[in-house]
DNA sequence: CAACAATATAGTAAACTAATATGATTACTA
DNA sequence: TAGTAATCATATTAGTTTACTATATTGTTG
């Protein structure tokens, strides 16, 4: 029941990528150094992500990355969605899965499968890439104000 | 970001007894033949779930396995629980877990994945197997309707 | 004792994950 | 225009996990 390291590190990455990039693009390789993520890997993610429109990219030397719009237009579920597919624990309710069973048992279990899906699609979408970056210089400050006791 | 096979067969397994067992101890093989599991697979599951005691059994002929309460006393939490471990998303926020990483952006993701498992929790919580009975219930009546169209 | 059923532990093939590797393409700079 | 820094696209792979299967043991009933 985890999300895999696509999920993870693609989050970690794109709030990286937020936090460094006013509007300019930004290389994989200083993402990849500042999050100890190997280039190699975010490449991929990158790719899906671009694919989902959630970032926008520039070749060639100076290259790099930057969000395709606003942060606080990028929700944690498109994040995921692109990275992970649906936030969905079980296929049966994915919609273009067919693959559908016919045990009575499953069919009372799928509608909790659900009901748990949307509530995480709903926590999701109301959580942006900007309420993330935010929450990130809070506990900043936080950090630097221990330093006075 | 699926559940395995263990939280989805022993949730149908768990509905099956309740529907099946009135209090009567009931076979594993049943179990497994009515809901095309594998019987030798299912007893795994009951092993965990005996082990957390949403389960009790009785050895030897005519034996089997019971609720060892009122189904409205088991939440699919504790059921999830027994056979999935916490419904937490990433290990780092599982109490007993120290493996925690020190990288900002990890830091900030970690509170959006607890968030993400107390809703989990939450609805888990609040659906017990004796709701999931009578939703089975209903969606029969339902289906035997049908056939006066 | 024979049939039945839970219990426990070990083994395994297939699938999946998380990378790694390789090479191509593109664009900026000097 | 040569060199280099970067994205883009696939393929390969080592390791892990999943979903069982197999085997043996213990206990219960008739």
């Amino acid at each position: 029941m985890k999300i895999s390291t696509k999920g993870r590190y693609g989050l970690e990455a794109l709030l990286d990528l937020a936090i460094h990039s006013q509007n300019d693009y930004i290389s994989i390789k200083s993402i990849s150094e500042r999050q100890s993520i190997s280039d190699n890997y975010l490449e991929q993610l990158f790719g899906a992500l671009k694919r989902s429109d959630i970032v926008e990219s520039i070749r060639g030397a100076q290259g790099g990355y930057r969000l395709s719009r606003d942060a606080g237009q990028i929700t944690v579920r498109q994040i995921l969605n692109a990275l992970e597919g649906p936030l969905a624990l079980v296929d049966c309710i994915i919609e273009d899965e067919s693959d559908r069973c016919d045990k009575f048992a499953c069919c009372v279990t799928r509608v909790l499968w659900q009901r748990l899906m949307e509530s995480l699609n709903s926590l999701t979408d109301g959580i942006t890439l900007a309420d993330l970056v935010s929450s990130h210089k809070r506990l900043n400050e936080a950090k630097a104000g221990e330093y006075y006791i």
